[in-house]
DNA sequence: GCAAGGTC
């Protein structure tokens, strides 16, 4: 074997980010490419242009920044291969092995990983240890498709500094943020219980537990306010009609009853407003990876990460497009009818493929969404693989992200609405019902079908009539607590603030779950101990770290790198004095600190200890929370005696009450006679 | 060992 590895004596290299992406590289170039593989890593040799090149892949990203300095604060590091710094990535070791054996007779490379910011790194990097000295290029193509890649390739540019600078530039502050502040809080934590602990804090991990710990806290220090509403039963007829109360609830039980004897005495009501509307509901976007965890948490019950990890295996399976994507917009050029035509060939949807053709009269325009993906487009069902041998989980996810993306060609439902609304006593109440007019898009995914009501009396259709009243009374409803948050609540609030990104949200938060921050029970995230303290000690000492703005301060700083406005070392120098100053006080205050930790966490030799739990105390014998669920529990009683209760009927009724929070029901079950007292 | 970002 002369060459070796049935490799050309000298070449162009192309180096993609994934072997998926690769592949679709090679066989765009060249409908011939040739398939060989190093250390089980795949690689093409194509003739391009009349020459030869080999099209090699990345997996991600294989280098990573790294210290052999132990402590804080920290601030060198250098890009080492991945699978040093992190020995549990062995793959990305084949990966760079199989680099590193095609780089050799490489004459020239070409960066032809995702054109986004950290596919400029992934490659840069690759070319900076592996390819010294050759001639390098970038190809910059927002899709893998056929065209787009040969247009890409006509058109090579060099290599984008500015965006490496960028991307670089990020890595390093995320790096020095998140070390240095876990080394710190690991060390504090460690101190203060007594055993080692290794903890961790970052620009998206920790704005997210904040944000989980503060919900939280506003349920286990909740209190339920009575709330009253009138209950109205019309007569149309020979049937009872139930009206739906559609005004501001009462907050007195004297005001209710009040109310309610005067639509007695009164003795019918009046329908002010027929409202009857037709509306058109347009079928649903394609999938981005966002919409497609909502989708299959609230449809399937799969949590952000498991819907990550099944997606990830149908792409694998080159069942459905690349799922990692932000994007709503199908490829303009995407063959949607060879796609059905593949797809009919499962029974499963063969028979809702013939009616799509049939009622689009086979035009295909998808309701394409306004998110948009530098990298990638959709998700979208191949049509090729075989759907056979999946798991009852992945064929579910399948099937969900076959039926969007038939429905998202299909008509729009059309909806018929009756509200009719009615007064009473100068209060509004209503009645209304949903008929679907035209199905549309509910056939191909029916997920979003609202649940149809039965007819309303043709008496009730005409402004002014006056219906008499069959029965009147009114019931006692509590305030309720935010909900608790759950893994796909905190996803969607961490998208909404525009922090991580689609390949990176659903593992934060399992590292929530990893550090202990964060428990689940039956799907509602609670908070531990640890994650209150955590959450506290950053709020109190690295403020910046739990905002959702130092992400945006990043943002700006990537742009301004790109346009040359700012250098990374700049950046770099100042993010560094910022980090210093915060550590600096940190370890001033270490001592104060360490004090702190006991309001959070019962621990040994505290000193004066809360009599419900065993943190430490700050007054009455009460830890912080416990106090303010205490003055809280005193302070709510004044709502509840102008609705009317006694304070004994309030305690008993707080006593009772599900939805009253932890704290204030630990408060109220041990010192319900102070309480008493407090309130005379 | 700690981040966040890729992908296997
Ligand atoms: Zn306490």
């Amino acid at each position: 074997m002369r060459y070796g590895y049935g490799l050309p004596p000298s070449y162009t290299l192309i180096i993609a980010e994934k072997p998926r992406a690769a592949e679709k590289i090679a066989k765009a170039l060249d409908p011939h490419a040739v398939k060989g593989r190093l250390r089980g890593v795949p690689y093409w040799v194509i003739r391009w242009n009349g020459r030869p090149a080999v099209v090699a892949s990345a997996a991600g990203h294989l280098y990573s920044l790294y210290t052999d300095r132990r402590g804080w604060p920290v601030f060198e590091y250098r890009w080492v291969p991945r699978y040093v710094a992190e020995p549990g990535s062995s793959h990305t070791k084949r990966f760079l092995e199989a680099l590193k054996v095609l780089a050799q007779r490489a004459h020239t490379t070409i960066n032809a990983c995702d054109y986004d910011i950290e596919g400029s790194v992934i490659g840069y990097l690759i070319i900076k240890f592996l390819l010294p000295g050759r001639r390098v290029f970038r190809a910059k193509f927002s899709s893998l498709t056929r065209s787009e890649i040969l247009r890409a390739f006509r058109s090579l540019g060099s290599l984008d500094h500015e965006m490496v600078e960028a991307g670089l530039c990020r890595h390093e502050l995320d790096w020095m943020w998140g070390i240095n502040v876990s080394r710190a809080i690991s060390d504090l934590m460690s101190d203060a219980l007594g055993k080692k602990v290794i903890l961790s804090a970052g620009r998206v991990q920790s704005p997210t537990l904040l944000r989980a710990v503060t919900r939280i806290i506003e349920r286990r220090l909740f209190v339920p306010l009575p709330r009253f509403y009138p209950r109205v039963q019309v007569r149309v007829g020979n049937k009872l009609l139930g009206l739906e109360y559609d005004d501001e609830p009462f907050t007195s039980r004297s005001s209710a009853a009040e109310f309610v004897k005067c639509i007695r005495e009164e003795g019918y009501v009046r329908v002010t407003e027929v409202r009857i509307e037709e509306k058109r509901v347009l079928p649903p976007h394609p999938f981005n990876l966002p919409d497609l965890q909502k989708e299959a948490g609230q449809i399937l019950r799969f949590s952000p990460y498991t819907t990550q990890k099944l997606a990830e295996d149908l792409y694998l399976e080159a069942l459905i497009s690349y799922p990692r994507t932000n994007s709503q917009k199908l490829p303009p050029t995407l063959d949607n009818r060879g796609v059905l035509k593949a797809l009919s060939r499962n029974p499963r949807y063969r028979s809702l493929i013939a009616s799509l053709l049939l009622e689009t009269r086979g035009i295909l325009r998808p309701n394409n969404g306004p998110s948009y993906d530098p990298a990638h487009p959709a998700i979208y069902p191949t049509g090729e693989g075989s759907a056979k041998r999946l798991s009852k989980k992945h064929l579910a996810l399948y099937d969900l992200i076959v039926r969007r993306y038939l429905a998202t060609f299909a008509q729009p439902a059309v909806l018929r609405s009756v509200t009719v609304y009615v007064s009473a006593c100068g209060r509004r109440f209503r009645i209304s019902t949903l008929r679907v007019v035209r199905e549309g898009w509910y056939r191909y995914y029916p997920y979003h079908r609202p649940r149809e009501g039965e007819g309303i009396p043709q008496e009730l259709l005409k402004r002014g009539a006056k219906i008499p009243v069959a029965k009147a009374s009114y019931s006692i409803r509590y305030t309720k607590p935010p909900p608790p948050p759950t893994r796909l609540e905190l996803l969607r609030w961490m998208e909404s603030v525009g922090i991580g990104t689609e390949s990176t949200r659903a593992e934060i938060i399992e590292v929530l779950f990893r550090r202990g921050y964060v428990v689940a029970r039956s799907g509602r995230i609670d908070v531990s101990d640890l994650g209150l303290a955590v959450a506290s000690l950053l709020q109190e000492f690295f403020p910046q770290l739990v905002e959702v703005e130092l992400t945006r301060r990043f943002e700006e700083y990537v742009e301004a790198i790109r346009a040359r406005k700012l250098r990374c070392r700049e950046v770099v120098e100042e993010a560094k004095k910022v980090i210093s100053g915060s550590l600096e006080r940190f370890r001033s205050s270490y001592r104060k600190a360490l004090e702190e930790v006991p309001s959070f966490i019962p621990v040994a030799g505290a000193g004066d200890r809360c009599r419900l739990c065993g943190r430490r105390a700050v007054s009455r014998s009460l830890c912080r929370i416990h106090l303010e669920a205490y003055r809280r529990v005193v302070e709510a009683y004044e709502e509840w005696r102008r609705a009317g209760f006694s304070k004994e009927e309030y305690l008993d009724r707080i006593r009772r009450l599900k939805s009253v929070g932890q704290y204030i029901r630990e408060v109220v079950e041990a010192l319900g006679s102070e309480i008493l007292r407090e309130l005379s």
